[in-house]
DNA sequence: ACAAAAGTGTTATCCTTACACCCATGT
DNA sequence: ACATGGGTGTAAGGATAACACTTTTGT
């Protein structure tokens, strides 16, 4: 029997909720060569989904973003920023599912009628360090796991629609968000921090060129050279000065162009 | 008696609206100095709110957002783009107000309940031309007029911060919204556009630079001289290109930086 | 003639881009 | 030795920023 979360929808009055309001995430990590979102994978049917929830009555809407984060990744105060609100009428369009069809019991009712209700959905993005993750099922699911970002299944309702908002929000505030901090493990190469680039823009960036650009920016450390196994020079491991990459991200980061 | 409007929230029932939602919009307009916002005077109190408004159960969030806009403006399908969803439990604290005091009435007493629970909303910000607005109360309000944006009276609730965030996006989105268009008259001179830019960023431009870059950007197409009552060169007169400005706009107009 | 503001030109400086070059390493 | 990829250098072109110069107009 899997552990029950404090907001598990299934044990919660769904009175406690906000109606008809859902939260989204966009869970994004870095696998040192591709981007992945985190999916929960819908019990029986065979169905993927974005993580979610609700909002308690009695909680700010980033704190319910907040906990569910917490407890799908189980990574304490992610990254994280809400990035557009859902709203169309036929958003669930897509997708036609009837939950618990077996059941009758009055509190499985009571769910399936909250469920049942037109939804509003804020979606949150979220950049997570994929190793220091460790990915949880919600109550309704029974997987939790990464899929590369060009290999994504087929999504429920618009969630194909919510992910690739939360890219393009990515590529467009590349240069406002703790991107390599958040993404890259503790230390790193160039070539590492270059590739994610890439994949976030989606196009091939001049080797030198960021390598400079980025160095000059001074935000990054420099340590002893990695020992590495290729038949080549061996590329230095870099990590981040916290605290003015911090500031260069507020400011934001120059672009980077070729 | 004033008219009452379609979506009129002291006609409707309150079962129409989607519970717990409501949208709340950050008109700005440009005054030939000064950017303005439209801002509602609640009744009887001394209050100023931005115009708003909720969403009918069979209705789009945006389709909710144009309505009201246009309600409030007259102008058939202004700019608008939300921009983000306030969702602080404590969002209303600010201000504490009791409507309809007086009154016992079901229909008062059941408005009155819809009014007082939490909401979650999501601001628009929306641009247009002063000149062709028809600023229009809604039936709680008795004014709707334009207030510029450096003497902003105190706001109700979070409306002061909604402001601010909407201020904020329009600076960072600067290069991406159509903001001449939207906000300058069908002929301006080159200093009309170019205090407009200084309004919004909050800061001064080199005038000889902004000509250039704007003129080499080819958006503009050049008339006659205004035959001006300055003691000084007539300035000419611009408009744009809609069709290469709007091009320009999708891709991101270059940066104005002095 | 003069002041004021419009339109345009000039220049130093910086950034971007596209490479080229050398270096360290394992085979 | 040599292929491979890391680190750095360079030179052309373009953009930016600061400011100067010229033009037009009303008084």
């Amino acid at each position: 029997m899997r552990n029950l979360k404090s907001s598990s929808i299934l044990q919660a009055n769904p009175e406690f909720f906000l109606p008809g309001i859902s939260i989204d995430c966009v869970v994004i990590a870095y696998d040192l060569n591709q981007i992945n979102i985190l999916l929960n994978k819908l019990e029986v049917l065979d169905l993927w989904m974005l993580p979610g929830g609700f909002i308690f009555q009695d909680e700010d809407m980033d704190q319910a973003a907040t906990r569910i984060l917490e407890e799908r990744t189980g990574i304490k105060l992610p990254y994280m920023k809400q990035f557009y609100t859902f709203g169309d009428v036929n958003r669930r369009d897509r997708t036609r599912i009837t939950l618990f069809d077996g059941r009758k019991d009055k509190a499985y009712l009571r769910f399936r009628k909250f469920l049942e209700q037109r939804f509003i959905s804020s979606g949150y993005l979220s950049l997570v360090d994929m190793r220091d993750c460790h990915p949880t099922p919600d109550i309704l699911s029974d997987e939790c796991t990464w899929h590369p970002f060009n290999k994504l299944p087929e999504l429920i309702y618009d969630h194909g629609e919510i992910v690739n908002k939360a890219m393009e929000e990515l590529r467009r505030w590349i240069n406002y968000m703790p991107v390599g901090m958040s993404l890259l493990p503790e230390k790193f190469t160039m070539k590492d921090f270059q590739i994610l680039y890439e994949q976030i823009l989606d196009r091939e960036l001049d080797r030198g060129n960021f390598q400079k650009k980025m160095l000059k920016l001074g935000f990054l450390d420099r340590h002893e050279k990695q020992l590495s196994g290729g038949a080549h020079k061996a590329p230095y491991l870099y990590s981040f000065n916290e605290k003015k990459y911090n500031e260069l991200v507020e400011k934001g980061i120059g672009y980077i162009n070729s």
